[in-house]
RNA sequence: GCCGAAGUGGCGGAACUGGCAGACGCACACGACUCAAAAUCGUGCGCCCUCCGGGCAUGUGGGUUCGACUCCCACCUUCGGCACCA
């Protein structure tokens, strides 16, 4: 071989790392572990540059902190029950499990081929029995510790995939998978109590300081806590009901002058029953039902309310205020009723307008009034003043709020109230290719849990699927029918099957012990590895994978199951894979593929630039060109280990060190503390890169100058080896194979991370900016930590800045030692 | 509307806690090698001028400072999250 091979060089190492088993991981307690984990990929068929992006993230870490001496655990596996398998097999008329099967395969034989350190003893496949048996037993976990239950309510709808989906499930209005409108549906579903877990789900953000900032505001945002009050509204002529509201601004109480029910508040039918504006209510009622989130929630509907012709009673003031029935309250939110003050809301305030209703200020700016009715133009929604308040007027609103509470609190008319815009977790799908649901209904006792000895409730693998019916679990012969485990009655079996989101919201307490067979993982070894120390993942999960698997490890600490309360202490959220500006996608013809830059380039090449495009956090604009010049790089690297093995030996020794020698230690010991902060601290791989790319550089410039008279063995044959490491976990192939050249023994992935030395960093002699009122000037060169006096006397003497200097006086100089002379003239 | 992130050469991107703006790479130009090309190597490469020198430059406008890509204020643009959330 006479030029870099990639492809040779890749299979070669490829096929010794498998034969020597040389990435598996085993718990040992004498070390400190480190679990990196790249989210797990749905396997559609083909790797796409996105994957080939968090992969080589991950495994530059994996090999970094292995050669740092921690046991490292680096597993792999599918995300593999979903809805495009079953879509493929009815359209290719094949079994969904042979279909995830075969892609399973393909994809693991391009990972491999990415040169990737995974422990595939470890691998995990989410609709494997074993798997999922153990995904049922937890959502009967969550059943008997009262965090799953069933209910009839309003859900979303996505009628192009025919199923459900949770709200976070639900992108401005549109499905996540397809972006399909979604509607609205009145179904009895599975729901996962994540409502339960809010405070803490959001409380707990703090304790995860790798997390980046904007995905731990995204789940707050998401978690979405505010804190008020809930006040009690008596209604006129009906003694026996009520209106609970909630409100963040009990201090504008008094400035109440209308209340407004959502639609399907329970109290809208009976408050208009038998009167002359029933129908035309419940017309309304009924038209805004059928509308779509999407249309109802959007900016541009308007705001429209209808007078029941009923009144609620103030409780601080007992005036009776108009009660309405508006299209813009909603259900779900607090307690379905908003009362209206529209001095102090902005909504209120159009609201109120729109159907002339009075509007009263109750909050001033400051201590005089100066809001006015005549000339308020917009709702004053600031701090300030109580007025018109009754016994409260005086106080200050941020006082009034507390206030007021409590006095609602003594008088029994209402109570401090926490409220999160979070619900709770819709987890059953009308599908056939997921989890099934654990549970038998019987005529007597209902909802009754499958016993765990009678786990895994096994999905069919024969299922009959066509394309003109939703394949579902209720239409395979035998499946529904099943005898109750309380009375061994006849019963019904549950077909709906779990949100995959569930798989995924444990994988990685499997991955600790893939293979036991008595829990969903063994305590043991889940102690010993978790909590995963580094994630990777697309910012897509922010809140979906992300906020489900909290929530599950949360569950779990509770039952006593895990000894972590976080189940990701870092996270890097890695940019998504652009080309020309765009996303990579076959109609804008953009799309590079990982296979096509493997087979032209090899692995090490792609992964290479990809780290080198830029930093992971941030958005990749693929260009080849630049992939060729990583290319050219890789090829360079070669030659010079291929050159340097050749001629080290035959090289006249020089056992002299001079300023070439020490400037290559500097170059390779500069080089090795840049690559260690960039990887560990910064995840800067772009810039770490870059500092082995000067290296090179470095080692080419000291062949070149010693070419005649030939080369300090030891020194050159240091600095390769060195570089030859810090290069490993970016380019492994390469790296194996150029430890080999060198005649060095071992894997070079078993090698140790070089320290460095300071003392190779120092140098005697600096060059010093000299700058005139802030602008350079000029330079000199003075040794090293030269004292300030003298420093700035050089510069004023030194020719050029002496001339500038001429005739004006110099008010003061400034220094900063080995880098500048700022001298402040006039 | 609220919250957040980001704006640096032709391009991707560097610049640690304020101290030489543009590392590294791509593209481009010129040169060497070659019959020629590729590969490789070398040199140059922010903009402008009166080019030994100097001026202007990190989205815009101010400010703090001896000194600002970096800190402060205001604004513009792009992207992301939440959004009749009471």
């Amino acid at each position: 071989m006479t030029t870099y091979n990639a492809t040779q060089i890749e299979e070669k190492w490829q096929k010794l790392w498998e034969e020597q088993d040389s990435y598996r991981s085993r718990a040992d307690s004498s070390k400190t572990k480190y679990y990196v984990l790249e989210m797990f990929p749905y396997p559609s068929g083909k790797l796409h540059m996105g994957h080939m992006r968090v992969y080589s993230i991950g495994d530059v870490l994996a090999r970094y902190l292995r050669m740092r001496n921690f046991n490292v655990i680096h597993p792999m596996g599918w995300d593999a029950f979903g809805l495009p398998a079953e879509n493929a097999a009815i359209e290719n008329n094949v079994n969904p499990a042979d279909w995830t099967a075969r892609n399973i395969e393909h994809m693991k034989q391009q990972q491999k081929r990415l040169g990737v350190s995974y422990d595939w003893h470890r691998e995990v496949n989410t609709s494997s029995p074993d798997y999922y048996r153990w995904s049922q037993w937890l959502f009967l976990l969550m059943y008997k510790r009262g965090l799953a239950y069933k209910k009839k309510s309003d859900v979303n709808w996505c009628e192009t995939c025919a199923t459900v989906l949770a709200n976070e499930q639900v992108e401005k209005g549109l499905c996540w998978r397809c972006s399909n409108v979604v509607e609205t549906r009145e179904l009895e579903q599975w729901f996962l109590r994540i409502t339960n877990y809010a405070e803490r789900l959001l409380n707990d953000l703090e304790q995860l300081p790798g997390w980046p900032e904007r995905v731990k505001l995204m789940q707050q945002n998401w978690i979405g806590r505010s804190e008020g009050a809930e006040i009690v509204f008596r209604v006129k002529d009906f003694p026996e009901e009520e209106i609970r509201t909630f409100t963040t601004r009990p201090d504008t109480l008094f400035g109440v002058t209308y209340m407004v029910l959502a639609p399907e508040h329970p109290l809208v039918r009976p408050l208009v029953e038998g009167t002359d504006r029933e129908k035309e209510v419940l017309d309304f009622v009924a038209k805004t039902r059928r509308e779509s989130e999407i249309d109802r929630t959007s900016e541009e509907v308007p705001k429209i309310g209808l007078f029941t012709g009923r009144y609620a009673v103030n409780p601080v003031n007992g005036e009776e205020v108009p009660i309405l029935v508006g299209n813009y309250v909603l259900m779900a939110y607090g307690t379905g009723a908003v009362m209206g003050v529209p001095a102090h809301d902005h909504r209120d305030f159009d609201f109120a307008r729109k159907y002339d209703l009075p509007i009263r200020v109750v909050i001033q700016p400051g201590k005089r009034a100066e809001l006015d009715l005549e000339t308020l133009e917009e709702a004053y929604v600031d701090e300030g003043y109580m007025v018109n308040s009754g016994s409260f007027s005086g106080t200050d609103s941020r006082e009034g709020i507390k206030k007021v509470t409590a006095y609602l609190e003594e008088q029994g008319l209402g109570n401090f109230r926490v409220t999160y815009r979070i619900r709770d977790w819709l987890i059953s799908r009308q599908r056939y290719w997921g989890t099934p649901i654990p549970i038998i209904y019987c005529d007597q006792w209902g909802a009754a849990p499958v016993p765990e000895s009678d786990l895994p409730v096994e999905l069919p693998l024969d299922m009959e699927l066509s394309g003109n019916r939703v394949p579902s679990l209720a239409h395979y012969p035998g499946f529904v029918e099943a005898k109750c485990p309380e009375c061994g009655g006849e019963a019904t079996r549950e077909t709906d099957t779990m949100d995959t989101f569930i798989c995924s919201s444990w994988y990685f307490l499997r991955f600790t012990s893939p293979n036991c067979d008595y829990a969903p993982f063994d305590p043991d070894d889940a102690d010993y590895w978790m909590p995963v120390d580094q994630y990777i993942g697309g910012i897509e999960h922010a809140v979906l994978h992300l906020l489900y698997a909290r929530y599950f490890t949360k569950v779990l600490y509770d039952a006593g199951m895990v000894k972590v309360i976080e189940p990701f202490n870092r996270l890097l959220a890695q940019g998504m894979v652009y080309k020309d500006g765009a996303k990579m996608s076959k109609s804008k013809g953009n799309v590079v593929t990982p296979d096509e830059i493997v087979e032209r380039f090899g692995a090490d090449t792609g992964r290479l630039f990809i780290l080198f495009a830029s930093p992971p956090e941030k958005d990749l604009d693929w260009n080849d060109q630049g992939v060729e010049g990583c290319h050219r790089f890789l090829r360079r690297m070669w030659r010079l280990v291929a050159d340097s093995s050749a001629e080290i030996d035959a090289s006249p020794v020089r056992a002299e060190e001079g300023e070439h020698e020490a400037e290559l230690q500097r170059s390779l010991h500069a080089a090795i503390k840049k690559v260690s902060v960039d990887i560990e601290e910064r995840f800067n791989f772009n810039t770490a890169i870059s500092a082995i790319m000067e290296l090179v550089n470095s080692i080419y410039a000291y062949r070149q100058a010693m070419d005649k008279e030939g080369y300090n063995r030891e020194i050159l044959r240091e600095a390769l080896e060195k570089t030859v490491i810090l290069l490993a976990p970016f380019a492994p192939h390469l790296a194996e194979e150029s430890w080999e050249m060198l005649g060095c023994e071992g894997s070079v992935h078993r090698q140790h991370w070089p320290a460095y030395d300071p003392q190779m960093l120092e140098v005697d002699q600096v060059e010093v900016v000299i700058q005139i009122n802030g602008k350079v000037r000029g330079r000199i060169t003075v040794p090293t930590d030269c004292p300030e006096d003298q420093l700035v006397e050089k510069a004023r003497s030194s020719d050029r800045i002496g001339e500038l200097l001429e005739g004006k006086e110099i008010i003061k100089a400034i220094t900063v030692p080995n880098k500048l002379v700022n001298i402040v003239a006039r």
